[in-house]
DNA sequence: GAAATATACTTGTCTAGACAAGTTTGCGCA
DNA sequence: TGCGCAAACTTGTCTAGACAAGTATATTTC
């Protein structure tokens, strides 16, 4: 018979392996409070003793916790409960077409432009590419329910995606079909406020003086640059949720 | 003697301890492109041959790659190389003492109103009380090297920092006080373009015509609001900077 | 040739040690 | 009373199994 205090096992469904019950216990007693930040969290030992589990199953649930930042450990010294500022500030940043699926609307997009180009001084800039180079250059407009959401100002390196300018973009969005054929490992990416170029005013159904959120991202693989693509969106039309709730 | 590819240690510096080396074994393999995303890797047991060290050494390896977003794992089938589209537009907001800090700037506050008021519908709404609760009412600009950069204007619940008027917001920021005092455990925000009101403009220096960036933040711990903040930054002077690379 | 079954492979998770390494606490001695 | 050392506590990491559970492949049977 297992101790009160023992992982158990519910009726019907499958219960949670032990370590993420100690998890979600230990979860549990940070959000209520138990633990505030920089308190002194149960041993190991400790929670060994309480579950009746071994120390590599309690070792797990502690780990994990801290891997997703709401523990801190200190060898040789203990766990303690962590201050969450830090994770609670992130957020992520969406494919438009995913992210207009998600709150049940439809996605569509225009494409402006698509072509090949010599790269300007602007473009060889925003990619990372030589003055001249080779690189293809696309304008989309993306649609939320018929709705101007998105100005998309994007330059490709052809290298990494030779066939970029073949592809439909009304049927498929550049970042779903970059992420395809030309896998990153770096990205670098700002957020700002700014006004819109009169192309991207005219684009986007604003006047010049019409303030607009600049999300800029620029993707790289083994120091080749593969993207840069400026994302234009009028103010009050868009915006970047985040939420943290562990 | 150690066979060419077990874990090994170097000379001088303590060496990384065999599940770190293996992680990193396989980084550079992901880097490199030697297995592209969905691509199927080396299965545990082949790890465990290669490296020659215990199967939980190899799969902690492998699942702390999991939780950072770089392979995928199917029970019973194998472990994937993963697209890093979400994990890569990741970024945190920072507290803004902190980051202009990390610049090597100077960052100094001015106090424009620290009293309590009756939530306004407008100020109800924004942190999640009721109508005409009482609630503590900062506004402060933030500067960098005597530079406006940021507006905060910033609601407080009183019953979770009753002594929050008393502070010297000159020299410690409402968020780091707020860390201390109010352990969050929720938290949303959002990030937009607008214009500021006539009083942000005027105390940023600005015209209400200028385009901002605003962070918008709200925290809450067991179900009761803590505080929520406005952050206005003048577009040009203010951005979110964010950078993957594994 | 298809379906059923068995086998093999793979990840998920656990145990019960073990030793390393860091820190804290307690004790003995000057 | 303070210092040095030992003991105890704590996390970091590893091993070598083990069994569970999921999936893929191979074999057997009809």
């Amino acid at each position: 018979m297992r101790s009160q205090s023992e992982p158990t096992q519910s009726a019907g469904k499958r219960a949670a392996p032990p370590y993420e019950q100690i998890k979600l216990f230990l979860k549990e007693r940070l959000e209520n409070g138990h633990w505030t930040p920089g308190a002194l969290m149960p041993s190991e030992a400790d929670l060994v003793a309480k579950f009746a589990v071994s120390r590599m199953t309690v070792n797990r649930a502690l780990r994990e916790l801290q891997l997703e930042g709401l523990v801190d450990r200190v060898q040789g010294v203990g766990t303690f409960a962590a201050q969450l500022h830090r994770v609670s500030s992130s957020l992520t940043i969406r494919d438009i077409h995913e992210e207009v699926l998600e709150r049940g609307h439809v996605h569509h997009a225009t494409v402006h432009l698509a072509k090949a180009e010599s790269a300007s001084a602007t473009a060889a800039q925003r990619l990372g590419v030589g003055l001249n180079a080779s690189v293809f250059h696309t304008v989309i407009v993306h649609y939320e329910n018929g709705v101007a959401l998105q100005c998309e100002d994007r330059y490709v390196n052809p290298e990494c995606a030779p066939d970029y300018l073949s592809v439909d973009f009304t049927k498929i969005t550049p970042t779903h079909y970059l992420l395809d054929v030309a896998p990153l490992w770096e990205a670098r990416f700002a957020v700002e406020a700014g006004l819109p170029t009169a192309r991207e005013a005219k684009l986007l159904g604003l006047k010049i003086t019409d303030p607009v959120l600049i999300v800029s991202r620029r993707t790289v693989n083994r120091g080749v640059p593969i993207t840069q693509a400026r994302l234009v969106h009028p103010a009050g039309r868009y915006q970047i949720d985040g939420v943290f709730k562990p």
